[in-house]
DNA sequence: CTAAATTTGTTCACTGGTGAAATATGAGCT
DNA sequence: AGCTCATATTTCACCAGTGAACAAATTTAG
């Protein structure tokens, strides 16, 4: 597969090209959205990649990784698709792999029987803390070169981002 | 859906949670990852949502872009796979859909007869130049209250990483 | 206290994307 | 020429994720 910088580099002469016959493109916010989706996309490759030799895949990853937060290692399908930005169908199918291989459990909820109750078990908790170690070089590699100041600053621009795409999504209809 | 901002709110706890139990954790990178994956994964989305009118998906958008943007407006499916980091299996569906739709032509090459070259088509180059004006607001918006030297620093943040991928890649066999 | 409306989760049918094998052309070697 | 190896694309079988319809439990309104 070709080099990230190469496709940036089309990227750049390509919106150049297009911002020439179209001319009210906003073209360097266009570049940044491009550049922002390249870059989270190859993050999205490498974290899928990095996750293969254990046989999971990020979703599921990241919904184990919510209950090993959590406090009490327990949440429902319908809080975990709200912060894995899941659908409730997905759920269902991520569930199923988890109990299958025996990293969390499900059970109805005593309060509301129309809930169900997924906690971490042991082994789950096992797994992550087995999974995780391995990955650490790789983040910090991921930000090789970046000071201090670096990271603050991609931090805040990164959250004024979220920040603007929830107002640009309640906006519409009040 | 949740909205973002509340997802960012709760991973940034789940991480000062897991990094106390697993104190070598570079939690700061961590969180800029998570950070740019979420943001990545919600820009994607609303690339989709703003395309969905139009019946086209991200993908053979971006493939349709990419031939609008060369000068002689065309390229082969393995140069497309490249630059759209699509596998070749995936480049042919959507080339089925593309010339389904009449937005391009897809013929062999006279040179190399293994090749097949795509070209942008006139309607093609219609339905670009009517698709694009009406992205142009929201693609402003998500930048809004991004100074020069914001956006500046995040291009340059964003290429960093990029770089950093690339060499992550290469290193591990050479 | 019952009937309608809402919430929660699952099933089903479909779209989008991937890896492995198949096909076909081209390039290099002897 | 003939043989082998590499390249370019497609086909096939499968995994991941989504929207619509459904089922069960709870809340709300009359």
């Amino acid at each position: 597969m070709a080099r990230l910088g190469d496709c940036i580099a089309m990227m750049d002469e390509g919106i150049g090209r297009v911002s020439q016959v179209i001319p009210d493109m906003p073209a360097a916010e266009a570049r940044l959205t491009r550049l922002l989706l390249m870059v989270g996309q190859t993050f999205d490759e490498a974290v899928e990649q990095a996750l293969k030799p254990n046989k999971i895949n990020h979703s599921d990853f990241l919904t184990l990784m919510i209950l090993y937060s959590r406090p009490d290692g327990s949440s429902t399908p319908g809080e975990l698709c709200e912060y894995t930005s899941q659908g409730a169908t997905n759920m269902t199918r991520i569930a199923n792999v988890l109990v299958k291989r025996g990293l969390i459990t499900r059970g109805a909820s005593e309060e509301d029987r129309r809930r169900v109750v997924i906690r971490i078990t042991p082994a789950g908790r096992r797994f992550v803390q087995k999974l995780l170690p391995p990955l650490f070089p790789r983040v910090s590699a991921a930000f090789a070169g970046f000071s201090d100041a670096d990271k603050r600053s991609f931090s805040r621009l990164l959250r004024k981002l979220a920040d603007n795409l929830d107002r640009l999504d309640e906006a519409p209809s009040p």
